[in-house]
DNA sequence: AAGGGCGCACTTTTGA
DNA sequence: TCAAAAGTGCGC
């Protein structure tokens, strides 16, 4: 019988003694399927060095012991950089052995290896197999126990992926959240109980689990019950994947319970992009989604809510873990952390709603299963798509690299008219980079190599660096821009059919967007060192190419009599001359074939005398901040809070008298203790290891600070402070931000080194000096 | 265990 | 006292 299935999960398995894949979906009908594919073995390619001959190599394989494992191998045409190829295909009899042996031949042999996948990614790239989205094979019914689904399958052909298998079948969705509380530092999993855990269903169900005392068991056991009853196709979190999960994965071992919330009853594991597995179901953890969201200072359930303009964004208030000691002490502390608790799961529930199309439909074209899509750089969805891709040309995939790279020239900024300007509007190259590889079709099979006689009008010559490409045929990188960039427009096109609010609009919304976020990324993916198909000189002709794109179009402006203020890489502002600028935008498209548009329109902008910063009043009154202090996420909040409200008086009033009077208002508030510790807390981000740093930075001395008394910080994680009272550098004059009592901030620096230099900023280019800022 | 590129502004520490 | 280095976070 026939099977349509959505893929939500898939993980390695065995049947009837062969290594198989575990596709875990959902049917047609909307029952939970788990269907065994064994139709791939496990493989790798093995190129061996040129000047051995493919058949004695082979026997010779077969014949060493070294490769006990191997199954067999057969001999393939396939493609390296677009040249055919005969290559080994060496088909393993369990999974493990590809890793090993893709690298182990290579060594004893020479040569080298290609296509070293793990089984399931594999399989998403041979069969073009849909996560996210419908599959279709023959499948049997096997008997499985030890799973929780309606229907259990053995594949009998193939499993393909089915491109448009129409809208999603209806998944559960649960969300999840944990209340823990420690005396001091950070929860720990050894001496915290777990103090409650709330659930919310997308079937209205929210629930809150307590156990009475110290003992977490029954706590634990209604939530493992209530995840296997209510069967979720989806487990959400926020901060899940590195604090919950483990968390009460050791909360169950200390009561010797397993917190079998799996599909298959095993417990959550961590996986390669440091995700949690959960098998059978996606595991989402909307700290990934918040990390994408660059607005988004300090990320939080509560910010992302108000951020998304949810209408419960209301009902959550972020209470810091430090307070719940003194509350959870107290009865009606505790009834207060524990509504909270529950609150959390609720609109952490609606923000997963609300947010989850895009990254599945990021999955449905990476090939990542939803629980890694998120988690994964953005590289590696890169390094996805081309695998998927690659295959599908033929073309070998190559190792990942750990090559020494090097560094290249970037794009050109030009330096702004300082002061405000009226009438400016923005244009912006549509898609630069991606369409440059295109028209030049720059990639690694194209790329010529220095010592190369070819004829001059057989390939492209690459400005300023000199680098050549073959004009015919596509590259790799062509055609997969290719394809990305007619997908999208297409799905324009689609959109502009639509009405907006429908789902059927929001879903291909976000697929548009998805597809957006791969083209873009494919020239840094180029430059990257550890991308697959790594290759510097494809990265460094995009943006010689581009540097000469912008500076003949600057040019090509001038000349028809616009006024250039500023220029960043793909950007250009000009005088708001609509004739004049139609001309430019046709000739762009005439003589460099690319696409110019007008992105935005300023009434009024104001530069500093730096690049990449200014703020623009649009038509609509709103102001765009770009790169100044107020959209900066490492200053405090009263100096951001100041600037923007003189970048307002600025563009939006007449004199800079009442700017003035903004700066001295604040300084006056400051100095009488009237702004709240909370607009005097400063962020930064721990980049390294704190045992690396080279030197007393505020924010490491008070991370030492904060391990010392129990927080687990690690890289990635912000640490707030402010600067107190005192004497000598600033690094000793830094407190953690809980422990900070209102008499001993040190006024002055915040006066002297935060809102005076962030206000200033502007005010000075007014001719305004710092003594006016004195009351 | 990892986690796209380069260009730029700006603050603070360091070391002579 | 001063320039260089370290460090962060931004723009595109």
């Amino acid at each position: 019988m026939k099977c349509r299935f959505y893929l939500l999960d898939i993980n390695e398995g065995e049947w009837e003694g062969k290594p198989c894949v575990r596709l875990w979906g959902l049917n047609a009908q909307g029952q939970r399927v788990l269907i065994l594919a064994t139709q791939i073995m496990p493989y790798f390619y093995y190129l061996p060095s040129t000047d051995s001959d493919l058949d004695s190599v082979r026997e010779r394989l077969l014949d060493d012991k070294r490769f006990g494992r191997v199954a067999s191998i057969t001999i393939e045409p396939r493609k390296r950089l677009g040249k055919e190829q005969r290559v080994l295909r060496i088909v393993c009899s369990d999974p493990s052995a590809v890793t090993k042996y893709s690298e182990q031949m290579p060594r004893a042999l020479g040569g080298t290896s290609y296509d070293d996948l793990r089984l399931p990614v594999r399989y998403v790239a041979d069969l073009m197999l849909t996560t996210c989205g419908w599959n279709e094979c023959e499948v049997e019914p096997i008997d499985l126990h030890g799973v929780a689904v309606d229907k259990t399958y053995v594949a009998t052909t193939a499993p393909r992926g089915i491109g448009d298998g129409g809208p999603p079948p209806k998944l559960r969705c649960l969300f999840f959240s944990v209340l823990a509380v420690a005396e001091k530092g950070s929860a720990k999993a050894e001496h915290d109980p777990v103090r409650g855990i709330a659930i919310a269903t997308d079937s209205g169900r929210s629930e809150l689990f307590t156990s009475a005392g110290d003992d977490d068991s029954q706590t634990l056991d209604l939530f493992i019950t209530f995840v296997k009853e209510y069967d979720p196709d989806i487990i959400v979190g926020f901060e899940s994947n590195r604090l919950e999960w483990p968390y009460l994965t050791q909360r169950s071992k200390l009561s010797k319970k397993k917190l079998a919330v799996g599909r298959d009853f095993s417990e959550p594991h961590s996986s390669v992009y440091g995700h949690v597995s959960i098998t059978g179901r996606a595991n989402l953890d909307l700290s990934d989604i918040a990390a994408g969201i660059s607005e988004l200072k300090v990320k939080t359930l509560e910010n992302i809510a108000k951020y998304l303009r949810l209408p419960s964004a209301d009902k959550i208030t972020t209470i810091d873990e430090w307070d719940r000691y003194l509350l959870w002490a107290t009865a009606s502390g505790r009834d207060q952390l524990l509504k909270n608790t529950k609150t959390n799961s609720q609109v952490g529930l609606e923000v997963a709603e609300a947010t989850i199309d895009y990254p599945m439909q990021l999955s449905a074209i990476t090939g990542l299963p939803l629980d890694q899509v998120m988690t994964a750089a953005v590289g590696f969805r890169v390094d996805s798509y081309f695998v998927r891709q690659a295959h599908e040309i033929g073309e070998l995939v190559p190792a990942k690299n750990e090559l020494p790279f090097l560094t290249y020239r970037g794009a050109i900024v030009i330096e702004p008219e300082t002061g405000v300007h009226a009438n400016i509007a923005v244009l912006d190259f549509a898609s630069m980079y991606p369409k440059l590889m295109v028209n030049y079709n720059l990639s690694p099979d194209t790329l010529v190599k220095p010592d190369e006689i070819l004829p001059e009008e057989s390939v492209y010559v690459i400005p300023d660096v000199g680098h050549r490409f073959r004009r015919e045929p596509d590259g790799f990188y062509r055609i997969v821009l290719t394809s990305l960039i007619d997908q999208r427009a297409r799905i324009k096109k689609d959109l502009e059919n639509l009405t907006s609010h429908t789902t059927v609009f929001q879903v291909l919304k976000e697929r548009e967007r998805a597809l957006k976020v791969i083209t873009n990324a494919c020239y840094g993916y180029a430059g990257w060192a550890g991308a697959r198909w790594y290759v510097r000189e494809v990265a460094e002709s995009a943006t010689a190419l581009g540097r000469e794109a912008t500076t003949k179009a600057t040019k090509k402006a001038k000349s028809l009599g616009l006024k250039v203020i500023y220029s960043d890489t793909d950007s250009i502002f000009v005088s708001n001359e609509k004739a004049k600028i139609d001309d430019l935008l046709l000739w762009v498209e005439k003589e460099l074939d690319l696409e110019i548009k007008i992105e935005r329109e300023y009434t009024r902008v104001f530069f500093t005398e730096a690049m990449k910063r200014y703020a623009g009043l649009r038509k609509d009154g709103t102001i765009d901040f770009v790169g100044l202090e107020v959209v900066r996420g490492d200053w405090s909040d009263i100096a951001r809070l100041v600037q923007e409200q003189v970048l307002v008086s600025i563009l939006k009033g007449q004199s800079t008298k009442e700017a003035i009077e903004i700066v001295r208002r604040a300084l006056k508030q400051l100095r009488e203790g009237h702004v709240p510790i909370a607009n005097l807390v400063i962020r930064k981000t721990l980049t390294k290891p704190i045992e690396d740093y080279r030197v007393r930075a505020p924010h490491v001395e008070v991370a030492k600070q904060l391990v010392k008394e129990g927080w687990h910080l690690t890289v990635g994680d912000k640490v707030a402070y402010l600067i107190v009272k005192g004497r000598g550098s600033l690094f000793k004059k830094t407190r953690p931000y809980n422990q900070v009592k209102p008499e001993d901030v040190d006024v002055d620096y915040y006066v002297e080194n935060q809102v005076k230099p962030a206000a200033m900023r502007v005010l000075e280019r007014f001719g305004v000096n710092e003594r006016q800022l004195l009351v």
